[in-house]
DNA sequence: TATTGTTATACTCTATAACTATA
DNA sequence: TATAGTTATAGAGTATAACAATA
């Protein structure tokens, strides 16, 4: 069965603008109090989270891959597919090792993807020209014509979802990521 | 079965520094082309994906949760129990439904969660004094004491992970971040 | 002996529908 | 009628071990 419905995801991100601080030790009982029992929090503060990097970086990822998964979902293409597909078509000859290593995947994942691309006609598995263990991959014509657009549409995505950056501080955000994974 | 070994992980984020580029189109057969077969890669070159900010904010987020999940195991937490810990001890008597607004959580994922860690004593659910169907969750001393440790533990792991950045650049990179998922 | 590609499999993560108790 | 918390469950994602063919 498909995942068709997105509910509310985008309610969700919908994060605490100027939270309060709400420190447990911060709240000091007045003589005036009426409700001596259990506390309930109006707004949820979230800064010690956004001060971390990985929280923030993961926030961010998520946010951009649902629009991805919405604006590429008629190529038939999920982020994993797209990034195998993309890194094919600008390699042609690239074996199932090399994809692995350059994009971070597990051997035994990328089979059922590589043969899913393989019958939907998308890609050739040519013999490797030097190691006999190897397969070359080519993206075919179809594929090719296929990912042209599909790389467009995720750069305009892309554009939207950093629209709140200017050109200058999407470039420094790409080259600060790559610092931390490269 | 707990999950042990990590393998060659930390090989598979070694990446191409100066990869060469191979379009399909560049590749221009001279003369002297011996073999007419399928070519081969030497470098794999993924300079597209580097120019997508959602493929570089996951590959870094995965990067930081990789190490971020060994040194915070010996406190049995895992990235989704440390932000709703840290959550709920910086907001004692937050709700469940709040905790997933803030989060961007799934109610139905969170009940294990909540769940385990008040059968592990971290937590402790009071009656909400407004609403009768609400819970609030609240740190228990000692949920409070092993977040002591465990948010020093991970700021200290993002300093690692953010070596590479001065610490300006970290601000900065976090405000952008922020700039999208927010 | 080491590596490529593969199979089988298990665990985790994420998502949906539907129910109850209360507002 | 709407919301908080819950249950059950399905699907996707991620991980390990082990094997055959080739280097």
């Amino acid at each position: 069965m498909p995942r068709t419905i997105r509910s509310d995801k985008a309610a969700n991100l919908v994060a605490p603008k100027t939270p309060r601080p709400a420190s447990a030790k911060a709240v000091r009982p007045s003589a005036k109090v009426v409700k001596p029992a259990a506390a309930s929090v109006e707004q949820v503060d979230t800064r010690y989270l956004q001060s971390l990097m990985g929280y923030n970086a993961r926030r961010a990822a998520l946010s951009i891959i649902e629009l991805f998964l919405d604006r590429l979902a008629p190529y038939g293409l999920k982020p994993v597919d797209f990034s195998v597909m993309s890194t094919i078509g600008h390699n042609p000859g690239v074996t199932s090792r090399q994809l692995c290593a350059a994009l971070n995947l597990l051997p035994p994942n990328l089979v059922g993807l590589i043969q899913s691309l393989e019958a939907r006609g998308l890609i050739e598995r040519k013999p490797h020209p030097h190691d006999g263990r190897a397969v070359g991959l080519h993206a075919t014509s179809k594929g090719q014509a296929l990912m042209v657009q599909a790389e467009q549409t995720a750069t305009e995505l892309e554009t939207e979802k950093t629209a709140k950056l200017t050109p200058a501080e999407r470039k420094t955000l790409l080259s600060l990521l790559q610092k931390i994974y490269l």
